[in-house]
RNA sequence: GGCGGCAUAGCCAAGUGGUAAGGCGGCGGUCUGCAAAACCGCUAUACCCCGGUUCGAAUCCGGGUGCCGCCUCCA
């Protein structure tokens, strides 16, 4: 399997270090619901991590929650809420939307206040090894003395333009510089620490808790384009500098997903919610959506994409619905396995699964159909696609009361009224089709 | 100023040297009480432009144009 590795700017061949393979995903700064561009994020891990699995590897899966910054604490100070109940309120959605959304549970979601004292120990080892200064109850990293800063992102320190758009911090040696260790200004949440009382800085939790949880160097972190500077640039200078050892693999990014041709950011409130999202398409839709383009591709945020995917996925579970699964063999196979062994092209793997579709709607009353069906339904699995039936045994044993109902309206050609009830279970949610051998039916949305 | 990405049919989108996957839409047909679904056929002499390399290029090289992003917090 290859995979695309900002590091080093070509597709690598993936070879997990140890027995298990370990996955960090950046997760959120919990100060806002999370909107749609950030499930682009989670749907890609997610794939990844399915698609490994598949592959038969055993793998460690961690994602964060950043739960105390500076927006979270203003935010919480306007409002006049608790700051740990505006980030758990925030979180709880995360979870909400997340598992609509299919997306596997990680292992761990480690929290930034869970790990005071793992962050305050890296730091100190920083500071030890000449990797930090104290101004003023602040710790800032310095980065000319890290020479490979700015690897990841490829920039020269000598060629990006500090202070273009935010005036620059003249407690720092170098403009860049970040802070380690923010010291709390009055009403703040603080924590103590050998510096005095205050918070970690945003980007050594990430080496904190990865490193913890996954080991000092491990094999994939994720996240979307936008964290590769200055974030995983720091994450690296600082993991790096504290255990002499290489950090991470396999960084692994995907693009945002823009809005009206603009970049979607909860900053400037250009986005959608997440959950307005759910409101309108199903779950597979919207992972259909995602899919359909490459995860490192510009992709459009468009109502009319989600409608497509919507229609697009209901022909395929129309044929799971009509047949049944029988078999072992998973057809195309190796045409699946190469797609998304070169860099999870899951828009070509895509392709071949509509393929098995249209085959299997050809075929549709012979045996070859029931294994294209079984054949479907691995892959669309191992694309983490929710192929469980959204109905109860009841309402299932009401619907086909009433088709049978129907059935007998239509022997008797009492069409008006089996047209009635077709359009009312249409409104319903339930599509009838009359087919030469008998009516069937599907719940859509 | 530096760095990176993208440009393929009506729309979305794969394809990185061998003659254009897939989805949605559209048109014609089969089937049908009607509807729907499904199936069949058609829907890019062609991949932003110009030049080059090659037997052969959407794919490689050079030069343009356009759009987006990063160098602030952001998934």
């Amino acid at each position: 399997m290859r995979l695309k590795n900002t590091l080093t700017n070509i597709k690598e061949e993936f070879q997990p270090l140890g027995d298990r393979v370990g996955i960090y995903t950046c997760g959120m700064t919990v100060q806002t619901i999370p909107h749609i561009g950030h499930m682009k994020t989670f749907i890609t891990a997610d794939v990844l991590k399915r698609y490994l699995i598949f592959k038969g590897y055993q793998v460690t899966h961690v994602t964060n929650f950043t739960d105390i910054d500076d927006k979270i604490i203003i935010k919480a100070k306007e409002s006049g809420e608790d700051w740990r109940a505006l980030a758990q309120r925030n979180i709880d959605i995360f979870f909400k939307v997340s598992d609509h959304l299919n997306i596997m549970r990680a292992d761990y979601y480690p929290r930034a206040t869970q790990f005071i004292e793992e962050i305050i120990s890296l730091i100190d080892r920083l500071i030890q090894r000449g990797f930090g200064y104290i101004v003023d109850g602040d710790v800032y990293f310095p980065v000319e003395r890290f020479p490979k800063y700015g690897q990841l992102a490829k920039k020269e320190l000598k060629e990006l333009m500090p202070g273009a758009r935010v005036a620059v911090d003249e407690k720092k040696r170098h403009p860049l510089d970040f802070a380690l260790w923010k010291a709390a200004k009055e009403g703040e949440p603080w924590w103590y620490s050998p510096w005095g009382k205050g918070r970690p800085g945003w980007h050594i939790e990430c080496s904190a808790m990865s490193m913890y949880l996954l080991g000092e160097t491990f094999d994939i972190h994720t996240g979307a384009e936008d964290l590769i500077f200055p974030h995983h640039e720091n994450e690296i200078a600082q993991s790096v500098s504290a255990t002499g050892k290489n950090f991470v693999r396999f960084w692994i990014h995907n693009t945002w997903l823009s809005l009206s041709g603009e970049k979607m950011s909860k900053s400037t409130g250009h986005y959608l919610t997440a959950e307005e999202i759910l409101q309108k398409y199903s779950p597979q839709a919207i992972r259909l959506f995602f899919l359909k383009s490459h995860y490192r591709m510009p992709q459009e945020y468009d109502e009319d994409r989600l409608k497509e995917a919507e229609l697009a996925f209901d022909r395929v579970r129309a044929f799971l619905n009509r047949v049944e699964p029988i078999g072992e063999e998973v057809l195309r196979l190796t045409d699946f396995e190469a797609a998304m062994d070169d860099d999870l092209n899951t828009p070509k793997a895509l392709g071949i699964i509509f393929e098995l579709v249209r085959e299997g709607y050809e075929k549709i009353d012979s045996s070859e159909a029931k294994k294209i069906a079984h054949s479907v339904r691995v892959l669309l699995e191992v694309l983490g696609f929710d192929l469980a039936p959204s109905i109860s045994g009841r309402e299932k044993a009401l619907i086909e009361e009433l088709i049978r109902l129907r059935s007998n309206l239509r022997r008797e050609k009492r069409y008006d009224l089996a047209d009635q009830i077709r359009s009312r279970l249409k409104e319903l949610g339930v599509i009838v089709e009359d087919k030469r051998e008998g009516s069937i039916w599907r719940v859509v949305r």
